[in-house]
DNA sequence: TACATTACTGTACGTCATACACTATACGAT
DNA sequence: ATCGTATAGTGTATGACGTACAGTAATGTA
């Protein structure tokens, strides 16, 4: 029974999880701060599921990215692009719509 | 970027479908007007996704089913199974959870 | 010195909404 | 009687993404 709950549960962060990230990259984060931001929201991922989101959030072009080589360890930094900034916009809704929806099911 | 904004929309429909679907059996239904009663709470569902998504919950036995050939024609009427009423009250302190990280970060 | 932490890249797999194809019949309009 | 729509269902393949795993590397701490 737990595999079913763990694999719907999987299923209902695909999605939420894009929000998560686009909501906080308003401001410039790099990969590692940004899953600490995230598990401070009770967020709570890995970065094995992290880097290969925001890689293929850049690749969508939603992201844009840029490597900070001044600390003694090199990061990279992301943040939302302006088309980002309007998919978000449109993502946000979407979920709001949704959470309306099955709110008033359950 | 319409069709990203789709692929985002059916990552979030994702999960969300299955808590809509199982909130509505806690009657029984038949296929056809499941996807009525949907629509009618604004979510909108094609027979393409809701009859297979019947079948695996079913499947996965948190769906029980059982034909009505008494009337013209034949209807299969869907009903939460016990298991599915344990999975279903887990499931929506999933989506709660989930409902309140992404509301305090948006 | 050793281990944990910090910070990242690359790839394969399982799951499911969706799309498509299909079957069948009742009902309503003509 | 005919035709198109609505009603009601089955079966299967595809693409996308969270997850898991493997890996690299260097800094910080005990």
């Amino acid at each position: 029974m737990s595999e079913l709950i763990f694999s719907l549960k999987t299923e209902l962060r695909r999605g939420t999880l894009t929000l998560a990230v686009l909501s906080q990259l308003q401001t410039p984060q790099y990969g590692y701060s940004l899953a600490q931001r995230l598990e401070e929201n009770n967020v709570s991922i890995d970065q094995s599921t992290l880097y290969p989101l925001l890689r293929r959030l850049e690749k969508q072009e939603l992201l844009t990215s840029e490597w900070d080589t001044t600390e003694n360890r090199p990061r990279k930094y992301y943040l939302l692009s302006e088309f980002g900034q309007e998919v978000f916009k449109q993502l946000k809704e979407e979920w709001h719509n949704t959470s309306m929806q099955l709110n008033s099911m359950l």
